[in-house]
DNA sequence: CATATACTGTACATCGTGTCCAGTAATTCG
DNA sequence: CGAATTACTGGACACGATGTACAGTATATG
C-alpha cells in the first residue's frame, strides 16, 4: 500500500486529486479515504517513503564542504526529481491546511534543518564555525533560498546555487580566527 | 473600484472566494468576474494598492542599516498586517496558477529584490559592500528566510529576525577591507 | 430621445471533496 | 465448517467553489 503511496509521489501525480491517485494506484475511491484524509496526506507519505536517504549528510573534511554537499544535494533533489513538484504542492496545501503545514515542518524540514544544525555544532567543536550563532536562523538562511526559487521561480534552481548560498553566507558562519578560511572564501 | 479591491485585501479577505468578495464589496458575482480572472487577481491587485509605498527603501547611514532596516520594515508587514496571510495565500495559488505567479514575481518580488541591490550597488560604490557578488542570490539570502518562515511558519517571524539574516550574512557582503564593520558585526 | 456602458441576480454546468451505504471477497477464529 | 472480522468496490449524494450565460435595470453620454 506505501508502495502506490511511493510510486504515485515520484509519477509527480500532483493535481490529479483522489480520484487521480485511486484510478493511478488502481484501488477505489473509498479505500483511499479509509487510509488518508487528503490527498496530500497520500502524496507527502508516498514523498517521504521515496527520500528517506536524503536526510543524513555525507561525510566531508570541513564543515563547509559538509554545508555546501548538503545544500547541493537539496538542490537536485528539487529541481530533478518530482520532489520538488510535490514540495511546491504540498506547500501550496499546507496554506490552507494546517495538519499537511504540520506534517510538513516535522517530517520534511525539520529532519533536514536538524542534520544542517549537528553540522554547526559539529563545526563549533571543531573549531570552524562561530560559537554563539542562533543555530535556526543560519539554517534558515542556508535553506530558505532553496525554497524561496523552488516556489516563486524567480530565478533557476543552478548547479551553482548551494555555492552561492555558502559564498555569502559561509563569512558570517565562519569561526572569527579561522583567517585561513574566511580568506580563501572571500576571493 | 480599485477602492473595493484595496479594502478586501486588507481586511485579510482569504478564503473566501469571488463570492466572499463580491458580497463584502456589495457588488455582484458577475461584475467582480467583468473586471478580474479570479479571486486571486483581485487580492494581488488590492495588497498592491495597499502598499504602494513600503518599495523604496528609507535613507540611511550605512548600506548595512539600510538593508537591516528593508528587511525589518518586510517583517513587520506581512507579520502585522493582513499582507502576510494575503501573500501566503497568493504564493499558494502560484503553484496552480502560472499568471498569479507571475504577477507575484513582477509585482511584488521585484520591485523588492530591485530596491536591495540598488542598495548594494550603491554600497559598492561607497566601499562598503564587496564587489563581484551576484546580486540576485544575495537578495535571496536575504528576502528567502522571511517568506520562508511566512510560508511554514516552523519560526516565528520576530522583531530581531530581520538583524539575525543580517548577522549572518553581511560579513558575506560587506567589503573585505571593511575591517571595522565585520569585526564589530562579528562579536 | 437613443445608445452605449456598467451592474444585477438568477440560473446553470462543472469539478473536486468527502461521506454514506449496500454488496462482495478473503481471512481469521471458534 | 460456519461465523465474524476486515478490506475493498462502486455508485450515489450533498456540498462548496468556479466560471459562464442571459435577460433585465440604471445611468450617463451624445
Amino acid at each position: 500500500m506505501l508502495d502506490a503511496a511511493a510510486e504515485l509521489a515520484l509519477e509527480g501525480a500532483w493535481g490529479t486529486g483522489v480520484d487521480g491517485i485511486a484510478a493511478r494506484a488502481g484501488v477505489s475511491r473509498t479505500t483511499v479515504y479509509k487510509w488518508w484524509p487528503s490527498s496530500a496526506a497520500v502524496l507527502l507519505e508516498g514523498l517521504l517513503e521515496r527520500t528517506r536517504g536524503t536526510i543524513e549528510s555525507t561525510p566531508s573534511a570541513t564543515t563547509r564542504e559538509a554545508l555546501a554537499g548538503y545544500l547541493t544535494a537539496l538542490v537536485i533533489v528539487v529541481r530533478d526529481s518530482p520532489a520538488g513538484a510535490l514540495l511546491r504542492g504540498l506547500t501550496a496545501a499546507s496554506v490552507a491546511d494546517p495538519v499537511v503545514g504540520r506534517a510538513l515542518i516535522v517530517d520534511w524540514l525539520a529532519p533536514r534543518r536538524g542534520a544542517v544544525v549537528r553540522l554547526l555544532i559539529e563545526g563549533v567543536r571543531r573549531g570552524e564555525v562561530r560559537p554563539g550563532l542562533d543555530y535556526e536562523v543560519v539554517a534558515d538562511v542556508l535553506f530558505a533560498p532553496i525554497y524561496y526559487r523552488l516556489m516563486y521561480e524567480h530565478q533557476p534552481l543552478t548547479d551553482r546555487l548551494a555555492e552561492q548560498i555558502m559564498t555569502v553566507s559561509w563569512p558570517g558562519i565562519a569561526a572569527v580566527d579561522a583567517t585561513t578560511e574566511s580568506t580563501r572564501i572571500t576571493k
